[in-house]
Parts: C-alpha cells; sequence; structure tokens
RNA sequence: GCCGGCUUAGCUCAGCUGGUAGAGCAUCUGAUUUGUAAUCAGAGGGUCGGGGGUUCGAGUCCCUCAGCCGGCACCA
C-alpha cells in the first residue's frame, strides 16, 4: 500500500500501482471526470501514471493555471495530428504553449492558407470526439531516432538526435495512430480537450530560429477552457484592436506614415506633434532638476568618427551612409559618386558625439558625474520586415542622455536614473514597467572584479527605486551590462522603452579622460540611459494605453468651446480667448451644427472638455462644462472655469500636491 | 531580409464565376439657428498601389515591383 497525502490535509491508502486518476476516483466521481493532469510532489504529471510511492498529490483541472497549459498543449498536439491526417506531407517539429494559446510549426512544401483552417478545425473535433486515450511510453534515444525517421519525420529525429543526451531515454504520446516525442505531460484522453480552441494567424517562422535555416509554417492557435474564455479572449483582442495606435493616429489626425514617401518615418500632425512637445517639455524640466544638462550634435558625422567609436565595424550595415560630395552638371545631375568621395553618415545612435562633447576642453574630477542630455534625433536603416507603424522605425528621437562619471559613482548614479525613471513612468500612468538585467556575455571587455560590481549595482539601483527585476544572463553587450524597462502595446506586444547601460569601452575608444585629485589622468565611465526610450515608441504606447483619451495635460486640444447657436458665438470666441490667456489649448466651435452634432464630434475626438455656450451662459459670463467620459454638466463662471481647468491642466510635476 | 495575406474616393468598406466603378461618413454649396453623442437637400471627388501580360474586353486572371498587415529573424 502507498500513501496519499492530499492538500485537504488528509492521507489516504492506495495499492501499489494506482494512478492519481484512482486517487480521483476515490473522492468523487466528478472529479475524476474533471481531473485533467495531478502534481506529485510539486510535478506535474499524467493522470494515468502510476505512482512511485508515497506521495503528495494535487489535483489539476481546467480551473488550474497548469491545467489551462496542459489544455493548450494538448490542443498543439490535436492540431498537429489533424493536419497531418488532412496533409500527410507536412512534417512535425515542435509546438509549444504561449501566451493565451499555443502554435505549431510545419515543414510543408505547399503553403497553408487560412481558409485550410475551418477543415483543420473540424478535423480538430471529430480527434476529440474520438476521444483517444494519450498514453505515455519510453522509448530509447536510438530506437525514437530510427522510427522517427522511418515515417519521415525529419526534423523531430534531429531534435531527438541533438537535445537529447546519448544514452538517455525519451518520452513519446500516442493519441490513436498518431505519435509525437513530448516531455509530456498531457491529459489522458484527447476526449478531455475541451472545445474552446480556435485557429488564429498563419506565419513563416525559421527552423530552430535561426535565420539561416529553412522556413516553416507556424499555426497560432488559442484555446480555453470553455467557450465562454474563448469568447471572452476574443472579444478582448477585438478591443484591443480599437486601440491600435496606428488606427487612433487617423481618427485623431495625430500622424501619418507614408511607405512610399518615406518607409518608416512620421509626418507628424499639429495633434500628435502637441502631444510630443509636451512630452519633451516635460522631460526636459525632470531632466534640468534631475542635474542633466542638454546639448545638442551633429546628425552628419564623416565616417572616421564612425570607425573610431567602433560602429563602423559593428554597426555599419543599419547606417544610413552619406557620400560627401557635390554632384555636377546642371541637368540630369551625375549622382554617381566618385570612389575618392568622403562618406559621411547619419548617426544611428547619440553616443559618440557626447563623448566628443565631454572631450573638448578640459574635464576635472570635480565636473563628474556630468550628465549630458539631447532629443537625439536617430537613423536606422532597419530592415523592412521590422518596421511596425510607429514603434518599430527608422528614423526616431531618443531622450538620451549620457552620464560621465568616476567607477565610485555609478551605483549613485544609477539608483538617481531608476528612481527618476520609476517617477516618470508613474507621472505616464504606467505602474507595470518589467525591468531585464542583462549580465556579462561570453566575450566581454573588462575583468570579472569590474562586471561583479557593475551587475550588482544595477541590481541595487532597480530595487532602490522599488521595481522588480528579472535577470537575464549572458545578454549583456561586450562592454558592459545592462538594464532594459519594458512596456507592453494594447495586444500584449513587449516593447523596450528605458534603458540604463553601463560602457566601460567608449570612453577609451574615443580617448576620453578627466583630470582626478592627484593630477593624474583618468578614464571616465560612461552610463548610456533612456527613460522613454524613443519619443515615437513611448508616443505609440501612450496612444493605446489611453486609447487615445490622453489626461488632460498632454491631451493636444483641452477644451473646445461649443457655441448652441451663432447668437453666442461673440461670447464663445471671448471665453476661449480667455481660457487660452489662462494657458489653456482651446479651440471653438462656432459652426452651424446642431449641439448634439458638436457634442458628439468633440466626443469621439476625445476633447477631455466641452464647454457648451448659449444664450443663458452668454449673459451670465458661464460656461456648461461637459467632461469626456461623463454626461453630466457644470455650470461654472468663466472666470473660475479658467482657474479651474488651468490648475487641472498642469503637468503632474508641476501640480502642488 | 524570410513566409503568408492585403492594397478600390480624404476615412471605413462593397463590387458574384472578367462586360470600362458604388455606399456611408468626411468635403463643398444651400436651407435650417438649433440646449449636451450624427438636421435636411444638392454637388464635386477614384488612370481600382506602379509596371507588364492574357483577352474583343481586366478592379476582377497571370507575372513583376513597391508599400502595408501578421509572424519569424534582427533590434547598442
Amino acid at each position: 500500500m502507498i500513501k496519499v497525502s492530499l492538500p485537504d490535509g488528509s492521507v489516504r491508502e492506495y495499492e501499489e500501482g494506482a494512478s492519481p486518476f484512482d486517487v480521483a476516483k476515490s473522492i468523487s466521481n466528478s472529479l475524476a471526470k474533471k481531473a485533467l493532469a495531478a502534481r506529485v510532489d510539486g510535478e506535474l504529471r499524467d493522470l494515468m501514471r502510476p505512482l512511485d510511492g508515497d506521495a503528495k498529490v494535487e489535483l489539476v483541472t481546467a480551473n488550474d493555471p497548469d491545467g489551462l497549459e496542459l489544455i493548450r498543449h494538448d490542443a498543439a498536439h490535436v492540431l498537429a495530428q489533424a493536419v497531418q491526417e488532412l496533409y500527410p506531407d507536412a512534417q512535425v517539429t515542435i509546438g509549444p504553449v504561449i501566451d493565451d494559446g499555443f502554435y505549431y510549426d510545419f515543414a510543408r512544401e505547399e503553403p497553408f492558407s487560412t481558409e485550410d483552417f475551418e477543415k483543420i478545425e473540424a478535423k480538430m473535433r471529430a480527434i476529440v470526439d474520438a476521444d483517444y486515450p494519450i498514453i505515455r511510453e519510453v522509448w530509447d534515444k536510438d530506437q525514437a531516432i530510427e522510427t522517427f525517421k522511418n515515417v519521415g519525420e525529419d526534423y523531430k529525429a534531429q531534435i531527438i538526435d541533438d537535445i537529447i543526451p546519448p544514452g538517455e531515454a525519451i518520452t513519446v504520446y500516442k493519441q490513436g495512430d498518431w505519435f509525437d516525442l513530448c516531455r509530456g505531460p498531457h491529459l489522458p484522453s484527447t476526449g478531455k480537450l475541451p472545445k474552446a480552441f480556435k485557429l488564429m494567424k498563419l506565419a513563416g517562422a525559421y527552423w530552430r530560429g535561426d535565420s539561416k535555416n529553412e522556413m516553416l509554417q507556424r499555426m497560432y492557435g488559442t484555446a480555453w477552457a470553455n467557450e465562454k474564455d474563448l469568447k471572452a479572449h476574443l472579444l478582448r483582442l477585438e478591443e484591443a484592436e480599437k486601440r491600435d495606435h496606428r488606427k487612433l493616429a487617423t481618427q485623431l489626425d495625430l500622424f501619418h506614415l507614408d511607405g512610399l514617401a518615406a518607409a518608416g518615418s512620421i509626418f507628424w500632425h499639429p495633434k500628435g506633434y502637441q502631444i510630443w512637445l509636451q512630452i519633451e517639455s516635460y522631460m526636459r524640466r525632470r531632466l534640468d532638476a534631475a542635474g542633466y544638462e542638454e546639448i545638442k550634435t551633429p546628425q552628419l558625422m564623416d565616417s572616421v568618427q564612425w570607425e573610431k567609436s567602433g560602429h563602423w565595424g559593428k554597426y555599419r550595415e543599419n547606417m544610413f551612409i552619406v557620400p560627401d560630395f557635390i554632384p555636377e552638371g546642371d541637368e540630369g545631375v551625375d549622382i554617381s559618386v566618385p570612389e575618392d568621395a568622403k562618406l559621411m553618415a547619419l548617426k544611428p545612435m547619440n553616443c559618440p558625439a557626447h563623448v566628443e562633447v565631454f572631450k573638448s576642453g578640459q574635464k576635472s574630477y570635480r565636473d563628474l558625474p556630468l550628465r549630458l542630455a539631447e532629443f537625439g534625433c536617430c537613423h536606422r536603416n532597419e530592415p523592412h520586415g521590422a518596421l511596425h507603424g510607429i514603434m518599430r522605425v527608422r528614423q526616431f528621437t531618443q531622450d538620451d542622455a549620457h552620464i560621465f562619471c568616476r567607477e565610485d559613482q555609478i551605483v549613485e548614479e544609477s539608483i538617481r536614473f531608476c528612481r527618476l525613471l520609476e517617477s516618470v513612468y508613474r507621472d505616464f500612468g504606467f505602474e507595470n514597467i518589467a525591468v531585464k538585467l542583462s549580465t556579462r556575455p561570453d566575450v566581454r571587455a573588462g575583468d570579472d572584479a569590474t562586471w561583479d560590481r557593475a551587475e550588482k549595482g544595477l541590481e541595487e539601483a532597480v530595487k532602490a527605486a522599488g521595481l522588480p527585476c528579472e535577470i537575464m544572463p549572458g545578454e549583456g553587450a561586450f562592454y558592459g551590462p545592462k538594464l532594459e524597462f519594458q512596456l507592453t502595446d494594447a495586444i500584449g506586444r513587449v516593447w523596450q522603452c528605458g534603458t540604463l547601460q553601463l560602457d566601460y569601452v567608449l570612453p577609451e575608444r574615443l580617448g576620453a579622460e578627466y583630470t582626478a585629485s592627484d593630477g593624474s589622468k583618468q578614464r571616465p565611465v560612461m552610463l548610456h540611459r533612456a527613460i522613454l526610450g524613443s519619443m515615437e515608441r513611448f508616443i505609440g504606447i501612450l496612444i493605446e494605453e489611453f486609447s487615445g483619451a490622453f489626461p488632460m495635460w498632454l491631451s493636444p486640444v483641452q477644451v473646445v468651446v461649443a457655441a448652441i447657436t451663432d447668437a453666442a458665438n461673440d461670447y464663445a470666441v471671448e471665453a476661449a480667448a480667455a481660457l487660452r490667456k489662462a494657458g489653456l489649448r482651446v479651440e471653438t466651435d462656432l459652426r452651424n451644427e446642431k449641439i448634439n452634432y458638436k457634442v458628439r464630434e468633440h466626443s469621439v475626438q476625445k476633447v477631455p472638455i466641452i464647454a457648451v455656450v448659449g444664450g443663458r451662459e452668454a449673459e451670465e459670463r458661464t460656461l456648461a462644462l461637459r467632461r469626456l467620459g461623463s454626461n453630466g454638466q457644470q455650470m461654472i463662471s468663466l472666470d473660475d472655469a479658467c482657474i479651474e481647468l488651468a490648475q487641472e491642466a498642469l503637468a503632474p510635476d508641476l501640480k502642488p500636491n
């Protein structure tokens, strides 16, 4: 007999060889029906797999997060089986669980089409209905390779060959005639898979994630414990789509993109640029208060400069290179570049130029830390397939700064930076910030003791700002460890925004030095840092975060004064002027339209405040305020409105607490 | 860069198996002077992404280029 302890603390006895399923059945039939798998001494296992001996057993149902993961994993398997039954020429590769679902990569000559989805989903449902028992088998590695090769599954054979250490056994899961290499665990039978799944999209994906390899066809799906959850998920996606910054940018007339005129660059319209300007002035105030000095450096620099900084060697294929020559001829100007023409490059980064500013004149240890900031416009020749709305562009402006300091000042500076970043993000309403600490890579500059200090310093800095931090081992740049601060867009895509990178190398390469207290020349350490990252990307995320309904201080138009009839026009103009004088961004709407029409239009345009004026208001010198998102009206005197609204419109850093 | 899909009026979209383009909103003009989410009427507006081909005839079929979208790779 074996002893099984259950989560409620009770202990029960079972025959040798009993499985978690037997345990579930002994508790209740309904539990046995609902159970999908079990945690045995904390390890997730198949429901039918016999227990090895005494154990703590927890049954996992669809309501358990692990249960949902099992469902998605099984959905991937059922998908693979369905595809192979329908398209025998398709080879299976891998099919993991991801956020909200799963995918499966297939190798097949002929492309799949989304029109195949219906057929595949029907087949998947048929496999669920067939209720094939899912059986775990342990195979010998060589035998497994042989078997998979024999059935034409070269990719699977390769996975086994590469991933499984020699001599080790592997597990294979069978369902009906179909079988797949898999670590498991799985549901006891295909019938346990809820039919709440849906194939979502097709995409190409490189075998093993390497662009040198062949491209496979990836099918993405979503799977849930029940139909209701699936519906809710699809609805969420629909809602998220409405918040897409590209859609809102058109609706709210913020900016436009023109892939033909300037792929990957943005045409900012007055309203969008107003948001930009507000953010820029806010950042300028915050940086100034934090001891930064703002500079402006060249857009174009000689290739010699980029050679010295190392960019020419490491980053050239992403740089826009411009020949420094004047084309000759009058008609049909000859633009063929002479061979001896000097080359210039648009800056992809600001750092080398900032070092030049540091280097000009003499620097003393008394000048450190020197914090040089720039809203630096950078150009990067990104692969066309990488461009994405305003989030990934080829021309963008960083809220960049470089802190030149002594090594013993790094920790203090990092802490100050993380605190500043946290406070800025909070002002913009972001609370969920993912922080990644990338540590030393295999190939790196500098000694281990320095890396130890640097990594520890960054970790300490993140903690001091009260942010959680995930370590990414080996992901650091060769010149130093880095922190990355990430925000998420409407549909859950993660974007890097802020960053803090320690750099011991560039000051050396470009020969930056300062005079220490003992008169010796010393090398400063350089901290590359950005809070918003790029203005473009940050604004894109803000648009999605607020669904275009910006808080008052960022809103391009803060108040629209809408007149009810032309009799109120004069007063509307006067009221708008008064509000403008109070510092607000105000428009008037004097069109010959009904007030309903105006209210609707400005509400759709997400203007925070509509001030309606008619005869009564003109007479009493008041405004009828309607705030975005509320149907109520607030009657207020024009004088009070000027004071009250101006107060409301203050940026967070200017608001008295 | 790679795989797949898409590209029709300013915007959102319709246009069946090929017979030389439609709607709503927006714009303009006129009427209406209106009290908190769309007043009515009229008008203008498109070499159907570019180029090539098949055909008596192409928005529709084929090729090609570009851009965009979704992924992958990339992302100091």
